[in-house]
RNA sequence: GGAGGAGUGGCCGAGUGGUUUAAGGCGACGGUCUUGAAAACCGUUGACCUCUUACGGGGUCCGCAGGUUCAAAUCCCGCCUCCUCCGCCA
């Protein structure tokens, strides 16, 4: 949620920020309603101050037996409660008119983000790496997988249907190879603590990440409970903390989770149909910071530090992608996207995305934090990144490291998990 | 699924309709003392909304949401969460 103050105070501000992001919105409406609500609640906290200095009043007449003067008293005060009650029910109007409006409304961008119409003004920061030049022609992930039997996704189609997989063999191992390999690196090297939660949510902890309610259709429920499965770990994280209020002391705060990721994928129709790219169920290694605002955009930076590192102790081309205002998440303030290199697509792919939240979500998740020795509360900031979509990692093993007789060389980094140094074609199950 | 019990401030905990303006403790912070620290003693110590240039004032918050009442942490209805026991179960 963006700040209701910043909206009164400075409405074209907002309006002109929010405009980068080629949505509309209506400030106007929301401006309205909370200049009448804060006029009714004047009225009502006038009626309720006088409400309770009678009542007290009664309390003292019968104290002192004067129970004649307390019945008069009474009287008097029982037109109140009448009074109030048609402002109550305005208050709250208005009240969830201003919410469900400004639930709807998406982070604004920071000045630092790239401004454009379309995923094409989209900045290239930096690439790491050099594609490899292949003395053939090299195939993709899907081909590759199926001649070293280690996917079958007629039998993932057959088990759930279209845009699921299902690994056999080396394959499985892979997935889960890199699942530990990530997190030990995350956890060892760069700091984070390992979480393991829930991979579904209540609606309250959707709303707090922003996945609700705007994007109810991207999400799978889980019927007749009410929960949601998680589309991303950053979902259940975000939570961790809902309605707590965190010591300066404790921050900054560094999470990696593995969980798996459930999407509907209902506005990508027709859109990477094959193969591991675009599933309704993969695998992700998700970090995740609680930071003081003024350290939030410094922290983004070494989160993508964080990401990068996978890709080059793997040994594998990407770049670094800033998001330009039309492309952004709906949380999200500023987002690099990691983009590595894939030879059987020859392009570069979304492997990580990483977001600085700023205060978006923790004021939705009311996630505050306390200065010692200062009065009052502020709002931390949130950031998110992959580290990284395990399943693409896999795609981009595959398609970088294969051998023209389909052999494909398992990045040193892995051979301990892995337990050899390459993997090679065999009969299908 | 059956039967009980419980949810109060950062934490513990008192409080069964009106001197509760939520006692007391712990923790935290400040001070006295001390070479320094500890101990002891003294003091301070919530969030949110709103009015005001300011000083300061008003309001809301005792799991959540309703209701009764002039007045609710306290009584009533519904819901949520946690705990204990029984049953079932990976």
């Amino acid at each position: 949620m963006i700040d209701l103050k910043l909206i009164l105070q400075n409405t074209e501000e907002a309006q002109r920020k929010l405009s980068l992001r080629h949505e509309d919105y209506d400030l106007a409406k929301i401006r309205e309603l909370a200049e009448k609500r804060v006029r009714i609640q004047t009225q009502l906290d006038q009626a309720r101050s006088e409400r309770n200095r009678i009542s007290k009043e009664i309390g003292n007449l019968i104290r002192q037996g004067k129970t004649e003067d307390a019945e008069r008293l009474k009287a008097e005060a029982g037109l109140i409660p009448s009074q109030m009650e048609s402002l109550d029910q305005e208050f709250h109007q208005a009240e969830s008119e201003i919410n469900g409006l400004l639930l709807q409304i998406p982070n604004l961008p920071d000045q630092s983000v790239p401004v454009g119409a379309s995923d094409q003004d989209n900045k290239v920061e930096r690439v790491i790496g050099h594609p490899r030049s292949f003395s053939f022609k090299p195939k993709d992930h899907i081909e590759l997988g199926e001649s070293l039997g280690i996917m079958d996704f007629e039998a993932a189609a057959r088990i759930a249907g279209a845009r699921f997989s299902l690994l056999i063999g080396d394959g499985a191992r892979l997935e889960r190879s890199l699942i530990n390999f990530m997190l030990n690196l995350h956890t060892r090297d760069h700091g984070y603590t390992e979480i393991l939660p829930p991979f579904m949510g209540n609606p309250d902890t959707f709303l707090a990440s922003g996945h609700l309610p705007k994007f109810e259709q991207e999400l799978f429920k889980v019927q007749p409970f009410g929960w949601y499965l998680v589309p991303t770990a950053e979902v259940p994280l975000t939570n961790i903390y809902r309605d707590q209020i965190i010591n300066d002391t404790d921050l900054p705060i560094k999470l990696c989770a593995y969980t798996p990721c459930f999407r509907s994928e209902a506005s990508s129709y027709g859109k990477d149909i094959r193969g591991l790219i675009r599933l309704h169920l993969f695998d992700k290694v998700e970090l995740y910071k609680f930071v003081a605002p003024d350290q939030s955009f410094q922290e983004l930076e070494g989160l993508v530090k964080d990401a990068g590192k996978v890709l080059e102790l793997l040994g594998l081309p990407y770049r670094v992608v800033s998001l330009c205002t039309a492309d952004l998440g709906f949380s999200s303030a500023k987002t690099y996207d990691l983009e590595v290199w894939l030879p059987g697509q020859n392009c570069y792919r979304e492997i990580s995305s990483c977001s600085n939240c700023s205060d978006f979500q923790a004021r939705r998740a009311g996630i505050r934090f306390k200065k010692s020795g200062r009065k009052g509360t502020e709002l931390v900031h949130t950031l998110n990144g992959s580290g990284l979509a395990v399943g693409r990692t896999m795609v981009a093993i595959l398609e970088n490291f294969q051998e023209e007789d389909g052999t494909v060389r398992i990045p040193e980094a892995l051979w301990d998990y892995m337990g050899k140094k390459e993997i090679n074609p065999s009969k299908k199950l």
